[in-house]
DNA sequence: AACCAGGACGTGA
DNA sequence: TCACGTCATGGT
């Protein structure tokens, strides 16, 4: 186990050094220091852990994790926009929103029946909360917000030391040999949270840096074709 | 033209 | 607890 441990840290240095600091969660209206664009998408903002800092930037963020659920954050990012549009990224509009306009709005990033529901659920809790953080509880108990969901809005929203796994984190690490992808998603998340310094930089990293990998290698099967990381870990 | 994306829920073993 | 079908659009 002390071996896992080791790759998993050796494992982060390595993205890292592959790709340097990532910048999540991408906003919108992003003030930081220096924003930046990935691809075609701006709004990441490296080195700068301490955004959030407006009640809507966490908020656009709780909206994103829900848009971009099982979809390319490309999607979720033209729904976002949209929204941004209506000028509905602000929970109380949101919530006066329209069902056929809001549906019409978040079209791009798919399940629009689903998500529209999801959405109003989570921003409502979101007002309740009144400036409060939330438990991984208690975020549980919304209609819409699953384990990955809860950990990013927790880890990117509020900054709490959670570790979020997600399908690209199971496929790595099962290709590299340090899981197997039937691994619960809790059993994987511990995983990582005993492996690493309880820091929320590295784990806001760490996620990010995976889904960039992951992106390159592990997108189209067979997984993990021509990974520069696979030789590391035998 | 299939395949899949920064998942979650409801159902039935 | 766990496997499986469902939800939907748009890019590659």
């Amino acid at each position: 186990m002390s071996g896992t441990v080791k790759r998993i840290g050796d494992i982060y240095q390595k993205l890292y050094q592959l790709y340097g600091p990532q910048g999540w969660w991408p906003l919108i209206d992003c003030k930081g220091p220096k924003p930046v664009k990935t691809g075609a998408v701006e709004g990441y903002h490296p080195l700068n852990y301490d955004l959030p800092v407006q009640r809507n930037h966490i908020y656009e963020i709780i909206v994103g994790t829900i848009l971009t659920q099982n979809t390319a954050w490309l999607q979720a990012n033209t729904a976002l926009h949209n929204l941004n549009d209506l000028k509905a990224l602000v929970p109380e509009k949101l919530l006066k929103l329209d069902d056929e306009i809001l549906k019409s709005a978040i079209r791009p990033a798919g399940f629009l029946n689903q998500k529209a529901i999801y959405l109003k659920k989570v921003t409502q809790f979101f007002i309740e909360l009144d400036g409060e953080t939330p438990s991984r509880k208690e975020l549980l108990e919304v209609k819409g917000v699953g384990n990955e969901t809860a950990d990013s809005i927790l880890l990117y929203a509020y900054k709490q030391p959670e570790f979020v796994v997600d399908t690209y984190t199971r496929r790595l690490f099962s290709h590299l040999g340090l899981s197997h992808v039937e691994i619960s998603y809790l059993k994987l998340k511990n995983l990582f949270e005993n492996s690493l310094p309880r820091d929320v930089p590295v784990y806001q990293e760490y996620h990010a840096l995976i889904v960039e990998h992951a992106k390159r290698y592990y997108n189209k099967k067979p997984h993990g074709v021509g990974d520069p990381l696979s030789r590391l870990s035998i």
